[in-house]
DNA sequence: CTCAAAGCTGAATTTCATTTTCAACTTCCC
DNA sequence: GGGAAGTTGAAAATGAAATTCAGCTTTGAG
């Protein structure tokens, strides 16, 4: 599943991993849970990734670098990392919920090709502006939105129906 | 849960559902199915709510109107609702997918208080202008886009904590 | 450093919405 | 009217998400 992304950060640093890691031990700390292993390898492991993953892809993926470590885990690691704000789950309308990293990344939005499923990501201050003027205009404290296009890609439309 | 909506048309008339009959049963004949008394009940049901109705809710108000209507006809009747553009699914992201009806509805949007679930319509027509210059620009052919923003409504923020 | 309490882990199970199956029943059209 | 094509709904299957529980690990007090 091909996936065009405008990165604000050409590739994961050392020194990213190393923040993000912090972030999440200290958002450990003040909900008082553990750190451990295996939650470290998994937010690394998410960390490396440049794809909108599921749950059961970052479980493959991390399956490799530690064979000891769980789908459960996995997906509890994932709803930890969307609480501090590393991950947030993004909703392609297949019925699986997946997630992208959050960290230093600007707001952004997908447009989904329901032929193939790949995805292209962009950017709009609009949209932005909108959530909060919405939200003013009907006494709401927002908090976030969601914002897909569908539609068919280039490539779908040359294939024969 | 209450829901405000803006609505195009006040209530639903006799000459609504005649009409909304009418594409159904077009539809059907198109694409070599049958029309039968359940799919009119069920669509006459859908039609008369004012709601975001998950299938099991209606299933809940079409069985008071014929307790013979299982489930399943139900189920299958709002994907064919959804095929000849009377109801559309709105995803709000609860884990439920729910319909509502399309038929000469402007397009809006949805924003959703997380407290307590219930929802505002708004319009706003960038947002569908912004579908229309994304999809030109990346060369996707676009059909629909889901916006919706989450927050917290004013009664669920005077609530203790 | 030691140790118990508090948490964590992961396999297995449960949950729950959705989807499929299938035998009996309708609708459609000649 | 009658038979092919479709429909129906109870029940079963599916599949992602969530929970359970018996060990295992981390933490922090002493």
């Amino acid at each position: 599943m091909l996936q065009k992304r405008i990165d604000d950060q050409p590739s994961i640093s050392r020194e990213m991993v190393r923040e993000a890691q912090a972030i999440l031990h200290q958002h450990l700390k003040r909900v008082g849970l553990k750190q451990t292993a295996q939650r470290d390898t998994i937010l690394r492991t998410f960390l490396e990734t440049r794809d909108h993953l599921s749950t059961d892809e970052l479980h493959r993926l991390v399956h490799k670098q530690d064979a000891g470590i769980g789908y459960t885990t996995v997906y509890r690691t994932l709803k930890l990392l969307a609480e501090c704000g590393l991950a947030s789950e993004v909703a392609f309308h297949d019925g699986i919920a997946r997630y992208e990293h959050q960290y230093n990344r600007r707001s952004h939005h997908h447009m989904v090709c329901t032929g193939c499923g790949s995805s292209v990501e962009f950017f709009s201050r609009e949209v932005d502006l909108l959530e909060q003027e919405i939200g003013r205009r009907h006494n709401y404290a927002t908090t976030r939105h969601t914002f897909q296009i569908y539609g068919v890609c280039e490539d779908c439309r040359k294939k024969p129906a």
